[in-house]
DNA sequence: GCGTATCCCATTGACGCCCATATGGTCCCA
DNA sequence: TGGGACCATATGGGCGTCAATGGGATACGC
């Protein structure tokens, strides 16, 4: 317990100034905080979540009222984050040829695939059947923050995952 | 010819509703009021779905009274879209030469296989042959949201057709 | 007139909104 | 420095509302 809340403390002090898309606004936005660090969670009985306070804040210091979700491309996991990341996506689909049967399926992928969700006012959400079926999530959820976003994962299959990505790491070479 | 049907379809559709000027209140608008997710609903004894709460109320900003459904150019799903879609088609069918191969097709399958359906009182739409046999579909319904429109899926043709354009991306390495 | 589609009402199960509580941390003061 | 009041967060649960579904009744077309 001592070791996740000093995980989670670091969170929410993280300053400083990184290069992220988006106009002068957005950037000062971005810049005072950023999702960080990981923290695994209880679904009750009713199948809601707390999304960590750490990250609520973050959401709150970027004015998002709604939560993107959707399908990662790589992971088992559900990323989560605002309507800008919706709006990245198609202004991806935009800039490659918007003929290509690519951007068909990026948008089967980010419009099919994805949902807007809710926090309760307790800052909970609902783990439904779209996230648990793609995740494996059942009864606890690892929140896995990643910098503009954050990811739901089940909790074994994170860190498996990110064992495997050290491990690949080690195997590449010696660099930071 | 398909490929150039789906590019049609392309520009009509997703890449010219959202990033078409307009003020930042009417993008937020457009932005609100997409189709977005995925459900699966069952059809009942007399062949009826209700089509999800979310896209009622997105038809219902819209002011879509009649839905202009057609066979999909690419996928065997049934698209669903306000007349407006209809009219999009076209206007890309005036664009072009009226007696060209590729006018004639495309009139071939938006007017040929197209239909305007209604909603009853609650919400429902009756799921017709016209459904089932180009979808496959037989008791269970998955409602895509397309952005500008949304699509009739059998539900495994679906996942399929999702896991396989994932697994696409995943190899192309195309991850933002 | 019979099959089919539409309208209307009932049911129920899920979800949102609200308040309660416990656990652990922080801070203040003796 | 240690104890205790105070606070924040995570979690549990009651309850009302609404959506999804089922089914009877009626209108319409062949």
């Amino acid at each position: 317990m001592l070791i996740r809340l000093a995980k989670l403390c670091l969170i929410s002090g993280v300053s400083g100034v990184f290069w992220s898309p988006g106009s002068l606004r957005e950037r000062m936005f971005r810049v005072m905080s950023r999702f960080l660090s990981n923290a695994t969670n209880r679904i009750d009985a009713k199948g809601r979540v707390s999304v960590p306070s750490a990250f609520r804040s973050v959401l709150a210091q970027r004015n998002v009222q709604e939560l993107y979700c959707f399908q990662d491309f790589v992971f088992p996991a559900i990323s989560v984050g605002g309507p800008d990341l919706l709006e990245r996506f198609e202004r991806q689909i935009a800039a490659e040829d918007p003929f290509s049967p690519d951007a068909n399926e990026m948008s089967l992928l980010i419009h099919g695939g994805g949902v807007f969700m809710k926090l309760d006012a307790e800052g909970r959400l609902m783990v439904t059947d779209f996230i648990r079926g793609f995740t494996g999530i059942s009864d606890e959820v690892t929140f896995v923050g990643r910098a503009d976003h954050f990811q739901l994962w089940q909790p074994q299959a994170f860190v498996a995952a990110q064992a495997q990505a050290r491990g690949e790491r080690k195997l590449a070479g010696k660099r930071s």
